[in-house]
RNA sequence: GCGCCUAUAGCUCAGUUGGUUAGAGCGCUACCUUGACAUGGUAGAGGUCCCCUGUUCGAGUCAGGGUAGGCGCACCA
């Protein structure tokens, strides 16, 4: 082996192997456990956020399938309608072509290529990490089945009056031309301005000022509301204003709806261009007019002068116009919210159009119960929270988009707009009884692209045909996913399997954190911090980093800041981490906290960890390759050290699967570390020394020794294996046949998960070898603190031993001496005279290093003083606590009795250090 | 406005039902090429647990109030 680990060498090889032998498949016995991936963006890359929640995802399929479940990680990638619409755009845009020259058909073949060539991306980098998704069962959301099942859906849903069609205000991006759903919004608080302007009434008696922040929408007029109790605008209701610049006579309302503190108290309402102002035109009757087109110009229902200006053209204009008519009063500065679509950063029109919607509510409370009754469980909780606020609230569901790409909507229209749901045209004739020549179109438009991957859980495993695995693996165990797309994706999914199967669609939802960077900002490409999983995994160069940072930004002039930046964070680019130290880190970072900021020197640390595992199996196989570890047979003696460790491990074992089970991959990946590195690098690994290189020891007691080492070794492995798949299978097919697995599985992958040994726990053997970590490090805290060399062999009196401490120094004498660098070690009788010291303590036991030669007084004194004044300062505060009689009197004996104990040791720890420090002194 | 979250070492984070001297990794200091590993070892320094009040024998932990930051939803003429 290698004296370094170096994961290139091995990781995709292993997986080839792994994926060539069709190991991801379930295993067909055994509970069914399956985990749905979230499908990412068919044309996407893999970001950090992908790879933290797969390493979740791969962790927890491959520690079920190790403990025998029928496992299914069902993989699939979504057609993100518009992502993929808009990035096949800006390619033909780069060639001086719109999606318009090419035409719709044409257009989409375009897209179907582009899927041909990047479509294959995302799913290769899931596989650098390891992922062990049953690909055989890899689904596209556009493919035949998963199409029919949308068809099935929509139709089933129309017939039963949940889906229909509706002319109505929708969120419309203006440079999409389609609807977008409230979700796919942002409103953030920008700077504006507020205008007020003073309109007249009709009959030339007064005139009322309203204000606005968008002037532009004055031309879609059709009234100006007071609120009824207004006092100062009693007179004014029902009397009409003439709207300045059109000239339309426009009635003056009464609505609760107005603020009466707000503005002026007077507001202009445009039903056609604003939510609200909707809602009060469909109160009161008002005509609607549309003063844009698609694209958010002027249209013809405005004065000639205004036609086919853009919207902010026509609001200079417009503010230019009332200035100059003596109609604008005032314009102020103003705060408010912009809806921007969260794709194009454009603001968002409300506009009215015909969609197709999902009337949700009677969807929406079975999905709700399911959460209520525990059926469903969110993990942490807390989310259920935000889940139930939405759902509670929830509003019908555009479902139609104005684009190329997706799921065409299966509605035909027959020459007088007379609309028919099914899922074919010759379906819809039939079922309609129209006649061959009734000419029918079909609807122009798609579905949302979340409309598909709503029906994820049912329709991957075959649905609407009753298949075996729609039976087993529905519902599904846990899903795995962020908290931005409960709304979008979660709590639709839960809706609509609902609905159609009557099943929920997964028992658990994990809520992972979002990654970001180590300052806990966004990972964005306009910061230029984003890193691409692969590049922890392989490494990248600092010009390649920047390259990659800087190339395609929205606004170029960033890159020098980007690339500042990146050359401060990354100078030396960044190091080839491998998988296995990537996923270990996202375990060890899955707290229940929802940012999780990542820290590139942790990936560092734990690619140092994997080289430790590596170098251990080192020792470990020098030590066992060419020599008898009992598998065979033959007497194995087992040492204190060694049951010592296996008593560990077992606990390891369980802490490990306490914490999975919680979803607290945190503790279980700082469970796996502590073990590994502190108890079994540290120490064990340093006790087996003395026995299988002594000649003093037995030849069963080197059996026992190289036993433990090779076959604790390849438990921890198949332990590690779900977060670290790689160098366990590396590694265990090393080790495995030197060790007592008799298994003849090809891969780790595929044996059993250890199986916890109550029986192997040993509570003495603990105890005893914390004594001996004890003596060593009482020892090397006076080494330390000394300036001993760690070379430097030293004498050791022993004093006070109890029969116990006599015990266990016989058995572990040769162990202390070689790990403490001992030279002798002598038991002081009663009566011998002790010479100048220093000293540690173990329990009640002194353990002391005579001065001469190696010790300066007064350091020893000063050692003493540090010690003495924290015991003066435990004794104080336990004789303080059991002088209280509050504390007496109250607290549980059990307390109590540990403070007294605590006292006791304290106390006599301190005595005997003063009893050193008067000793001393007197030198 | 409604709801949620966070605040612990220089940095990134754990800390379970309230109960030893509050922990880990990274970083820092000193020493060490010993034979698995310098991607290493040994020792060490480093904390007003955001603030206030309360409950309690006892609060990082519970309650109330505040401060700072973040997120979601709604509203904003």
């Amino acid at each position: 082996m290698d004296k370094t680990f170096n994961p290139s060498q091995i990781e995709q090889a292993c997986y080839q192997h792994w994926e060539s032998k069709g190991m991801f498949s379930p295993s067909g016995h055994g509970e069914p456990y399956c985990i749905l991936l979230p499908p990412p963006n068919v044309t996407g890359s893999l970001h950090m956020g992908h790879a933290f929640q797969h390493t979740i995802m791969d962790a927890l399929i491959r520690y079920r399938r190790m403990k025998g479940d029928n496992t299914l990680w069902q993989c699939g990638t979504d057609h993100a309608g518009i992502a993929t619409q808009m990035v096949v755009e800006r390619q033909l845009n780069a060639q001086g072509k719109t999606r318009h020259d090419l035409g719709r058909d044409k257009f989409v073949e375009r897209i179907w290529e582009w899927k041909e060539e990047s479509g294959g991306n995302i799913t290769q980098q899931m596989r650098r990490l390891g992922a062990s998704a049953d690909w055989n069962r890899e689904v596209f959301t556009m493919d035949d089945n998963l199409s029919e099942a949308v068809r099935e859906v929509f139709v089933q849903l129309y017939d039963e009056g949940l889906i229909y069609r509706g002319k109505r205000l929708v969120n419309w991006d203006p440079v999409l031309l389609t609807a977008v759903s409230d979700l796919e919004v942002v409103n953030d608080e920008e700077d504006g301005h507020m205008w007020y302007m003073r309109y007249p009434l009709s009959d030339g008696s007064a005139s009322l000022t309203v204000a606005t922040t968008r002037p532009e929408t004055m031309l879609g007029d059709t009234a100006v509301a007071v609120h009824p109790d207004d006092e100062r605008y009693q007179d004014f209701i029902g009397k009409t204003i003439t709207l300045p610049l059109t000239g339309r006579e426009i009635p003056i309302i009464a609505d609760d709806y107005v603020d009466p503190e707000f503005g002026t108290g007077c507001v202009k309402i445009t039903p056609a261009h604003d939510f609200n102002d909707y809602d009060m035109g469909k109160r009161h009757d008002l005509p609607m007019i549309n003063i844009l087109d698609d694209e958010a110009r002027i249209n013809q229902n405005a004065p000639a002068e205004y036609q086919g200006l853009d919207r902010f053209d026509a609001r200079d204009k417009i503010v230019k116009d009332l200035e100059a008519a003596g109609i604008l009063v005032e314009t102020k500065p103003h705060k408010l919210k912009v809806p921007r679509g969260d794709r194009t950063g454009v603001i968002i029109e409300p506009y009215l159009t015909n969609q197709w919607y999902v009337a949700v509510e009677s969807l929406a409370k079975p999905a709700i119960a399911a959460v209520e009754s525990g059926e469903i469980k969110f993990v942490p909780e807390n989310w259920s929270k935000t889940y139930y606020q939405w759902m509670n609230n929830i509003q019908d569901w555009c479902i139609s988009r104005q684009l190329w790409w997706g799921h065409r909507i299966p509605a035909w229209f027959d020459e007088d707009g007379k609309e028919y749901v099914g899922k074919s045209e010759a379906e819809i004739r039939t079922k309609y009884g129209l006649a061959d020549n009734v000419a029918l179109k079909q609807d122009e438009d798609v579905l949302d692209t979340w409309f598909s991957s709503a029906l994820w859980p049912f329709a991957t495993m075959g649905w609407p045909e009753n298949t075996k695995e729609l039976d087993t693996f529905l519902p599904s165990s846990v899903l795995v996913t962020g908290f931005d797309i409960i709304f979008f994706w979660v709590a639709r999914m839960i809706m609509m399997t609902k609905k159609f199967t009557g099943k929920i669609p997964f028992k658990e939802i994990y809520i992972t954190g979002l990654v970001r960077d180590e300052n806990g900002d966004k990972m964005s490409k306009s910061k230029g911090n984003v890193l691409d999983p692969i590049d922890v995994i392989d490494g990248i160069g600092l010009d390649a980093l920047i390259e990659k940072r800087t190339t395609g930004m929205m606004q170029p002039k960033l890159a020098a800041k980007v690339t500042k930046q990146t050359k401060q964070q990354f100078p030396n680019g960044i190091d080839a981490y491998g998988t296995d130290a990537l996923r270990f880190n996202f375990a060890a970072m899955a707290s229940t906290s929802r940012d999780i900021n990542f820290d590139m020197s942790r990936v560092e640390g734990y690619r140092n960890f994997c080289n430790k595992i590596w170098n251990a199996t080192r020792f470990v196989l020098m030590n066992t390759e060419d020599f008898d570890t009992g598998n065979k047979g033959g007497e194995l003696a087992f040492s204190p050290f060694d049951r010592w460790i296996w008593s560990r491990f077992e606990r390891t074992v369980a802490q490990f699967e306490a914490h999975v089970a919680d979803y607290r991959f945190d503790l279980a990946a700082n469970t796996l570390y502590e073990f590994t590195w502190n108890q079994f690098c540290d120490w064990y690994l340093e006790l087996s020394k003395p026995v299988v290189n002594s000649d003093a020891t037995s030849e069963a007691q080197k059996r026992g020794t190289r036993y433990t080492l090779i076959n604790v070794l390849e438990q921890l492995m198949r332990v590690m294996h779900p977060f670290m798949p790689f160098i366990t299978d590396e590694i265990w097919k090393k080790i495995k046949p030197l060790s007592a697995n008799t298994t003849q599985v090809p891969s780790i992958m595929l044996d059993r998960f250890v199986s916890f040994e109550a029986s192997m726990l040993d509570e003495s053997a603990e105890q005893e070898i914390e004594w001996v970590k004890s003596f060593v490090v009482g020892i090397r805290n006076i080494r330390g603190e000394m300036d001993i060399a760690p070379s430097k062999r030293l004498p050791v009196l022993l004093n006070n031993l109890n029969d116990v401490d006599r015990q266990r120094l016989e058995n572990t004498q040769q162990y202390l001496t070689m790990l403490a660098k001992l030279e002798s070690i002598e038991i002081l009788e009663k009566t011998d005279e002790a010479p100048a010291c220093a000293t540690a303590l173990v329990g009640e036991m002194e353990i002391m290093i005579p001065m001469a030669g190696l010790i300066d007084k007064e350091a020893e004194l000063a050692r003493l003083k540090k010690a003495a004044d924290k015991l003066v300062a435990e004794v104080q505060r336990t004789e303080g606590k059991l002088n209280n009689q509050n504390f007496v009197g109250k607290a549980p004996a059990q307390v109590i009795d540990k403070e007294k104990a605590k006292l006791a040791d304290a106390q006599m720890q301190l005595s005997k250090i003063q009893e050193q420090q008067a000793a001393i002194a007197k030198l």
